[in-house]
DNA sequence: CTCTTAATCAACCAATCAGTTGATCAACGA
DNA sequence: TCGTTGATCAACTGATTGGTTGATTAAGAG
């Protein structure tokens, strides 16, 4: 019944996490490779602090994992996690595309540009 | 020099947008068909109004657009909007996984879970 | 033991957000 | 014209967030 393998909360969680753009360049940063909490403030004018919140946030959200050495800890992109934001977006995207497809067959396939389609129930004067 | 074709703040809102399962409900339910404010709000248990910003919310972030049917505003998904976002994190998500695929090259293949590595430049001890 | 570096915890502030209620607008249908 | 329906605007409230400063842990290095 719930298709939603991944549980509501940890997508919540993973949007919000990349809703920031200091979060979304720190993936960017990570996908070159690991980095400690110092690295990533580098480019950033706001306290080491501040970091390590967005990367509490980034961890929290399953997108990075942290490992210990030392008094370091390097932060390491999870291209998993990635994958399944992007699995979960493409799901609805696929169906809305076909729908799309299935439609422009059913007209005819001339119009181009099919930015608006009343759900096919009730349609009235379609043009104009 | 700056690869964000799409804006930092159009991602800001869209990753926004998608970071609340009531707005995922409502974009996997858009996947399937256009629909009024009313049809979006008949599965939450909240009022109309807070469903209105919602959709704003989603609007605002160009993932969906809005047509006018008489005193009706039907919701209309965009999926090229949702290509985007994933296209976004294609982009670094493949950036890792390459790189990933060198190190393990780089290390004889052997190891199978290549859950940290520390970035390349500096290793002291790296077993045990 | 003391100093430095890496990082976190804790308390706090300003700003934003999700949801509510109440009033309003716009397009029909009688 | 009046009432109804679909939807929005406006103002308010409680909760959450992003950032700060200050104190604290933990691991080396001298």
């Amino acid at each position: 019944m719930e298709q939603d393998a991944l549980g509501s909360e940890s997508l919540d969680r993973a949007f919000m996490a990349l809703a920031d753009p200091v979060r979304r360049a720190m993936v960017a940063r990570l996908s070159r490779g690991d980095a400690t909490v110092n690295e990533l403030a580098e480019p950033f004018a706001i306290t080491k602090q501040a970091v390590s919140k967005h990367i509490q946030v980034l961890e929290h959200a399953g997108l990075v994992t942290r490992s210990r050495d030392a008094q370091r800890r390097p932060v390491h992109l999870d291209a998993a996690a990635l994958e399944r934001l992007t699995a979960w977006i493409d799901q609805y995207r696929l169906i809305a595309e076909s729908r799309f497809r299935q439609l422009d067959e059913l007209l005819g396939v001339g119009i181009s540009h099919h930015e608006q389609e009343n759900t096919p129930a009730k349609k009235k004067e379609e043009l104009k």
